[in-house]
DNA sequence: GAACTTATGTCGAAGATCGACGGAAGTAAC
DNA sequence: GTTACTTCCGTCGATCTTCGACATAAGTTC
């Protein structure tokens, strides 16, 4: 009924720090329970620590995840930057670079660059290649989960179909997993801020817009695995702003960062993208807090209509227009409270990303953790061990 | 690995129908599957029945669900109809039952009503009431379902918060589910018509519009269980017109049923209400075909929107609208095609609901299904059932 | 330091699962 | 019609898993 990959779970997520949590938690028998955790202990992805303090008996000896010996690397890909982080399984972040880097280079020399940083922050904090377990990666663009495949990318030219686990995998034994960008974002902050939200959307604001959906605490990535496209939907207000997809009156149209930055120069106030018309509200210049408000209100309007057909727990935003999450979200707020029923607002948080820059590298890392810490990994790999049962059939090989 | 309920799960999705099929498909050794077929014949829900075509060698013994034995009750509850449904396990229906009966008399007429064609059904069909293992009930307002209770729903005046399922299980050995409608005919639409979607969208537009959501196979209620709530959505090109819910602009108020027939009254053609104006559209009435047209191409609006969020692969459309399901779709697709991305539209269906009048007994009826065949349900069952482990533990007991 | 509390390891018994064997029940060929 | 072959299924002992009971460890409280 618990496998082995549930004890994992229970420890990973703090939910039990010793045998006995364990005992309490999951039901099963003290020998049992002692017998997972030897083979946790011995396959190395736990560990005991210092004994814990007593309770009025003897004190427990406390478990925890080994993170000496098991990391991750997070790999977050942008248009024209990567950042690579290491990270150990229990998610704490352990160094960190980010360089400035063309996607449209191809997938041989990012993925090169993206090797050699690996290489240099596992020397920098002196861990060994083998202890790299997993590798999550984040794209710029919709990715065929199940085969890491891009699909398409608009603007990552050269990568489409690239099999990009393959570079990693046919170097070392780890394992890797790529994903959209936002689908990462969402996962991590998830994790990090709002561990208990089944329903939650991230939002990243940036150049365009995108949206990552966790369902029932599992990303949604959709029949095609585009799910979470919202930049093209149709805005009320929108006019007939003409969008780089063909169509006109997109959400990214009229809100997304490069329209916002279009229009003020239109408006006599010079901004090249939208990193400027932040640095231009940081500033105080009123007509650019005027119109990230405004481009919040509209994102609000197409928020509003999904928070009536999703009803999530909370809504986080993210990308470089949430650096002013002020008046972005005061004007997302307003229209969402207003439009929304008042059953799906009730319990509703807006709230900005509070994982910043690193934001996608940590989603990414976590992303690998995750499938590192899955229960039914970890019973796959208990199963196959060496020792575990030493091939008591080679009679049936035989005939 | 494989428990006894998956091997039902088999069996009862056609995929198995022998023992060796059960082999085949789940990897275990032929004794233990053996035993667990035993066990299910032994607890009641499978049978074998007359041996099979021999393919060269020794026939198989076919194994199918004992429909003979298990049946369900779906009851569709409207706002002035009320229809039962008797359906065996397979699916089947049995016999059914549609009455006029307003739901504004509370909650005891309502469900007393529902008792006695329960009874009237199984008369009619021979069977003993300990053959009913569990009862479905869609109802027209948004239900937390966990408890099977009305949360403020609208139209149901009395019902808030009445515990639904008590009625019956204070009086039969039974399951009770309570679900939305729109959720019970998406539920029903997937298992008969498209038991391969992974993610569908089900579009009910009769006097309001509302949408069932499917999600990785399982229905998604979202946080407080208000998920697909579309009526309410701001459509672009709706102008200000005046909805029930205090909003302007609405989908359901310019693409409702009600709203297409105040519409059509105000344009000189009177019509009471949705059912007027398919009755009109049937007829040959031109204006009446554009404004379903029309109406079509609002909802098609919304839902480019959503396609693009959620990613479906199929999009179904009921309720009392979808009779005039040509211009309707039409003017849905219209819209779909032209504003959703690509690779989304790429391999999505628009189609029509194929199950008709008796699609929310039947939906309602196969949420009942799914409980009973539920690998979890399955495997409480039998492990919970006399003489599975004799109680071998007095001395804990006594002491 | 005796009594109590809490935590953990050990061991035999019961249960679950497996592979091997053999019998059952057809078809195909002579 | 009898022999060979194929496919299907039940039985049985061996093995692995899980459990509960017992024993032990290591603290606190008085």
């Amino acid at each position: 009924m618990t496998s082995p990959g549930d004890v994992l779970d229970l420890i990973s997520r703090g939910a039990a720090e010793t045998r006995a949590d364990l005992v309490r938690h999951t039901g099963m028998a003290r020998s049992t329970i002692g017998q997972r955790v030897d083979a946790l202990i011995e396959y190395g992805l736990v560990e005991e620590t210092t004994p814990g303090g007593s309770t009025g008996g003897r004190p427990p000896r406390l478990l925890r995840l080994n993170t000496r010996d098991n990391c991750v690397i997070g790999v977050d890909l942008g248009a024209t930057h990567c950042r690579v982080a290491l990270m150990d399984i229990g998610g704490t972040l352990l160094a960190t670079r980010e360089d400035p880097l063309r996607i449209d280079m191809g997938p041989l020399p990012v993925l090169r660059h993206i090797d050699t940083r690996m290489h240099e922050l596992l020397a920098e904090t002196g861990r060994p290649l083998a202890t790299v377990k997993a590798i999550g990666i984040g794209v710029p663009g919709p990715v065929e989960f199940a085969t890491g495949r891009p699909a398409n990318p608009p603007i990552m030219p050269g990568w489409h179909d690239h099999p990009i686990p393959e570079f990693f995998t046919d170097r070392y034994d780890v394992e890797v997993l790529v994903d959209n960008d936002v689908n990462v974002l969402a996962l991590g902050e998830r994790r990090y801020a709002h561990p208990d939200a089944r329903h939650l959307l991230f939002v990243k604001v940036g150049t365009g817009i995108g949206c990552g959906i966790i369902a029932d605490g599992r990303l949604h990535r959709g029949a095609q695995g585009s799910a979470g496209d919202i930049g093209h939907i149709r805005v009320p207000d929108a006019g007939d702003a003409q969008c780089r997809c063909g169509n006109t009156g997109c959400l990214e149209a009229v809100a997304g960062g490069a329209a916002l930055a279009e229009r003020l120069t239109a408006a006599g106030i010079p901004a090249e993208d939208g990193r400027a018309v932040v640095d231009l509200v940081n500033q105080g210049d009123p007509t650019a807090l005027r119109m990230v408000r405004d481009g919040g209100r509209l994102i609000g309007d197409v928020l509003a209509g999904l928070v009536n057909f999703f009803n999530p727990e909370a809504i986080v935003v993210g990308g470089v227009m949430a650096h002013v999450h002020e008046p972005l979200l005061a004007g997302m707020r307003e229209v969402i409270y207003q439009r929304s029923l008042p059953l799906a607002t009730h319990r509703l948080t807006v709230v900005p990303s509070r994982s910043g820059e690193l934001g996608g590298a940590l989603g990414a890392g976590r992303l690998a953790i995750d499938r590192v810490l899955s229960p039914g990994h970890i019973d796959r790999a208990l199963a196959h061990r060496p020792g575990a049962t030493p091939s008591p059939r080679p009679p049936t090989a035989a005939r």
